[in-house]
DNA sequence: GAATGTGAAAATCTTCACAGCT
DNA sequence: AGCTGTGAAGATTTTCACATTC
C-alpha cells in the first residue's frame, strides 16, 4: 500500500480498465495480474504495484474478482459519473473528434462546440449547434462542463484555452501544436501528432542498435 | 557524449525543433539552453543533456548557432527526407488526418489511402483515390513507404497493421483503441484518444494534494 | 499449490553543480 | 563573464524475489 501511481501507471490503469470491460460477459469471476498484465503488454509485478497503490483487492491463490476490479477501477478513474465535455474548433480535426464513439461514450459526452468561423456558427453537427466561440464564457458555466478539447490551429491555442480556464474548464486536451500553460490547480495533456509522427520517424532512423 | 537518449527525450527533441523552426527569420544567431529550455517548459540541464547524447554543439559563453543546431536536429530527427506515408481508415478520423497539415508537410507526405468501405472506395479525398484495403499488399510497395497510419475501428487494427507489415511498414502510427502487436524491427506508437481522456479525468478527480 | 502485496535491488531519468572553454 | 558538457547525486519507475495469505 502507499506510494505514488507514477504518471504512466495512469494510463496503464485505464488499459486494465479498457481490458476488463471488453471481457464483459465472460464466465471468469477471477482475473490474475499475469493475464492482466499479458493483455496489456506489461509484467504481472507492474500490474500488482500499479493496483497497490490503491489499496489490496486480490486474493491470493485466485487473482482478482473480475467484476469487482472493474468497479474499483472505474471509480479509481473516476467513470462512476459522466463527464460534460466542450469543444472548441470544428475544423477537421474538431469534427472527427465530435463524432469519435470513445468522446461520446458512457463517461463522456460533448455538450458544446465552438467555432469562430461565422460560416459554421449556427449550423448542427453530430446534434450540436455550433456556437460562437465569444460566447465561451457564458455558455460553459451553465453546461457544468470542466472538460474542454482544444482543437484550434496554433496560433489560437493560448488564447483559447485562457478562455476555458476563465469558464470554469479545469482539463484540457490539446491537439494544437503548441504547448499552451495553465494557472494551478489547471491540468493539460498534450496531443500532438506530429510529434508522434517524428518520434516514429527517429525510431526509424535509429534502428535500436 | 554517449548515453542512450530516453524515450521522452525523442519528444523533447522534436519540441525544440519545432521551436527553431518557428523561429525561422530572426536575427539571433545564438540560442542559449535556458531560452530553448523556457521555451518548451523543461530546464536547461536537460536540453544539454538530451543534445549530449548526439555529440557535441553548443559554444561555451555563447550557447548554439540555432541554423546549425536546427540542421543538427532536423538530421537526428531524420527530417532530410520527405517521408511516405499511408493511411487506411478514411473514416471521420482518417479524413481528418488526410486534410492535418502536420501529416501533409515538407516531411510527411501521405501517398495512399485505404478503405474496406465499397461505398468510399474509388472516391477522391485530399487529392487521393480511396483503395481497397484488399490491394494493400500491391500497391504499399510500390509507393515505398515506411510509415502506415492505422485509423480504423479498434477491432480491425491489428490485421491492419499485419497487412501492413506484411507490406513492408516499418512504423505504425495507430489510432484504434487496440493494443496491436508487431514483430520485432517494426515500431508502434499509439494515440489512443479516449485514454487521453482518462487520464485528464483522472487528475480531475485525484487534485495534485 | 497458486497468486498476491511489498521490501529491496536495479534500471532509468532528471537535476545539481562545477570544471573548462570562448 | 557567460554558457556548455558532464560526473555525480537525486528522484522516479520498474523489476526481482519471497514471505504471506487463501
Amino acid at each position: 500500500m502507499s506510494r505514488k501511481i507514477s504518471f504512466t501507471g495512469i494510463e496503464r490503469l485505464a488499459l486494465y480498465y479498457r481490458y476488463l470491460t471488453s471481457l464483459s460477459r465472460s464466465e471468469r469471476a477471477f482475473i490474475s495480474s499475469e493475464e492482466l498484465a499479458k493483455a496489456v503488454g506489461h509484467t504481472a509485478a507492474q500490474v500488482r504495484r500499479d493496483f497497490s497503490c490503491f489499496g489490496t483487492f486480490g486474493t491470493p491463490g485466485k487473482g482478482y474478482d473480475t467484476a469487482e476490479l472493474e468497479a474499483t477501477l472505474s471509480e479509481i478513474l473516476g467513470k462512476e459519473k459522466t463527464w460534460n465535455v466542450v469543444l472548441v474548433g470544428v475544423g477537421n480535426l474538431g469534427s472527427a473528434l465530435l463524432a469519435y464513439r470513445g468522446f461520446q461514450s458512457q463517461h463522456y459526452t460533448v455538450v458544446a462546440a465552438f467555432d469562430t468561423d461565422i460560416r459554421k456558427i449556427g449550423k448542427h453537427l453530430e446534434g450540436l449547434e455550433i456556437q460562437d466561440s465569444r460566447d465561451l464564457a457564458d455558455l460553459i458555466p451553465r453546461t457544468g462542463a470542466k472538460i474542454g478539447i482544444v482543437s484550434v490551429p496554433g496560433d489560437a491555442a493560448q488564447e483559447v484555452v485562457d478562455a476555458l480556464v476563465s469558464a470554469g474548464i479545469k482539463g484540457i486536451l490539446n491537439f494544437a501544436p503548441t504547448r499552451v500553460t495553465v494557472p494551478k490547480g489547471v491540468i493539460v495533456q498534450h496531443v500532438d501528432l506530429s510529434i508522434e509522427l517524428d518520434r516514429l520517424c527517429y525510431g526509424l532512423v535509429h534502428p535500436p542498435m
